[in-house]
DNA sequence: TTTATTTGCACAAACGTTTGTTCTGTATTA
DNA sequence: TAATACAGAACAAACGTTTGTGCAAATAAA
């Protein structure tokens, strides 16, 4: 439209003018036009021309959780101030899914992709990241890969809010655990059962109970721990769904928390300061990891270089002491 | 790798070797080359070539808010069935980022737009949809438009839920509403005040309060009305942010839901049943809207015609009746 | 005035596909 | 045997950028 030639636009709008010696009355010229006609580069011919896409990849089990979609919020975020998008994939906790979503960010040449792993089994995230497209875990670690990743430090959120409910008195303390075997899950159980350790309450086998992070697994632990002739006097739920799960049948039993039944969760909501009574919950940084999530991945694809074994990141998380813990006299 | 040519390989890949004739041996060849060196088209070449990137974006006010990470989700997975993926845009509800992002979109050439509106002004839009792009609105609409859209009747859910209320024996019904102006908020407003009069009971225009979905509002509000000398009975939040925040100031108050005030909100939230005191609540039918604005925007890139006057479609909420509402005689 | 330098921009190739056309060799037909 | 048809694949252009190089005109130096 100008009558100059592509690659002086080009130049210009890439504000290489100066360094290519385009006349300042030229590059008005471009840049008024550019402006006029609102355009815009098409990132695809760009994309391919560069090798670069300034696309990332983010793969999340289930966007619906507020855990996940705050991650997400800040990521996209983030990326988007350092001029990238991201293809947001829901796995629905589904590892063959979830592995189906990693050829389909390679074949759409994604720069990096950040996962929060389904968790079951890392070999086909290795042989990815081999692949040469730079990944980051978030949540959730893979014990067996070399894979950087950002992740709460589950031991510690779960030895603190182990402790805070021993130090209200409580030695009859349960913990409703997500599914065994995944990193997040057992270090909060390890967590758990060094507080007790700690504080010298023999850690009893039968009050660690359940196997999945949703809320009917907490459901029916609780209906099954409150049955029981001597009932825990608090229950440490590892996840927010399990204490919805939790809240559900306690309030069916007709008991009251704190009252009858003191709870505390992992994972803070919207909701936990708003319930009856305002529920004790472990927050994880979730601004934090997502964005050192985003920068650690930016930096490898700019850097080009996989990080050493510094980048593996454990952030603490948050006791939010609320009033879900009865104080108990022993 | 095979020794046959690019437009070999890809009229095979692409399942039209009887088509162009290439021999089942050769077709062989290509496919098991293809798999054993995991080949998957470049999807940017594709798209330059194609004209078309198979992505849609997707525009949302916040990510974090369980309504629309909840349509995200199910608008991620169908597209995905479909063959598309989503680019995540957070406009954390300002509208001129909306306006950015949209230009983003444009730019990252994506095949189509599906937009929760921040709500205020709509030219943006309007001009941006006669560019090419194809765009449909969810959630709220803008009334001097002619972009399809599909959202909630959202006039029929404020009037259900209203009208069951007063059917309770309340007369006094308070009404905290969002952003005045937006057709989410007026058309709730509208249902509220609609139900009232159908009932004879004249509108009190000091018991429509707020002026905003946050949970701020909802707060200051309700703490406002629970100073009057004569305080509603009842409260009928338009978000569940506003109930959030309502619920805030009525235990600060140490009031009790339902029996010293009762409460109904807009938007089902996965704990709203496990509250204390189980809430009712209008839930929007988040799967119906997505599911179907994947639908109309797929059928307008494929089918190419901007759809009639036909596809602006509301879609009837479901009032969930659970135990925020005291039955009160007069 | 001649030569050298600088200024200002265009040219062309490349990124990896897809697709209309062309080309070669073999089989069929007259 | 010669002309024709057809099978099977390659060729080449195009999509819209970016970037190394080339080239003419203008300016400066000799």
């Amino acid at each position: 439209m100008t009558g100059f030639s592509a690659s002086t636009v080009s130049r210009v709008l890439n504000g290489k003018s100066e360094q290519f010696r385009i006349s300042p009355h030229t590059s008005q010229l471009i840049l008024k036009a550019a402006t006029r006609y609102n355009y815009y580069p098409n990132r695809i011919a760009r994309g391919l021309r560069l090798e670069k896409t300034e696309t990332l990849g983010l793969i999340i089990p289930d966007i619906a959780n507020y855990f996940f979609s705050s991650l997400a919020k800040t990521i996209e975020i983030e990326s988007r101030k350092r001029g990238y998008s991201i293809f947001l994939c829901d796995s629905l906790d589904d590892i063959s899914t979830e592995r189906e979503l990693l050829n389909l960010l390679a074949g759409r040449r994604v720069d990096g992709i950040i996962i929060a792993p389904v968790g079951t089994g890392s070999n086909h995230l290795s042989e990815f990241s081999k692949n040469g497209i730079p990944v980051v875990i978030i949540d959730r670690y893979l014990p067996d890969t070399n894979i950087p990743y950002i992740s709460t430090d589950n031991y510690y959120g779960a030895f603190e809010a182990t402790s805070h409910i021993i130090s209200m008195g409580h030695r009859s303390i349960a913990c409703i655990q997500g599914i065994n075997g995944i990193s997040t899950n057992n270090d909060r159980v390890s967590g758990y059962r060094d507080a007790m350790r700690k504080n010298d309450i023999p850690v009893d086998e039968h009050l660690i109970v359940g196997d999945d992070f949703g809320e009917e697994n907490g459901y029916r632990q609780t209906r099954l721990l409150l049955k029981r002739k001597k009932p825990p006097t608090a229950i440490f739920a590892l996840s927010n769904l399990i204490s919805l799960g939790a809240m559900r049948a306690i309030a069916e039993n007709g008991l009251k928390i704190p009252d009858d039944i003191s709870l505390v969760s992992f994972d803070d909501q919207p909701y936990s300061g708003l319930l009856a009574s305002p529920m004790t919950t472990v927050e994880q940084m979730k601004e934090e990891i997502a964005g050192r999530a985003v920068n650690l991945l930016l930096d490898m694809i700019t850097g080009g270089e996989v990080p050493g074994e510094t980048e593996k990141i454990l952030i603490k998380p948050r006791l939010i002491i609320r009033n879900s813990v009865k104080k108990i006299q022993n």
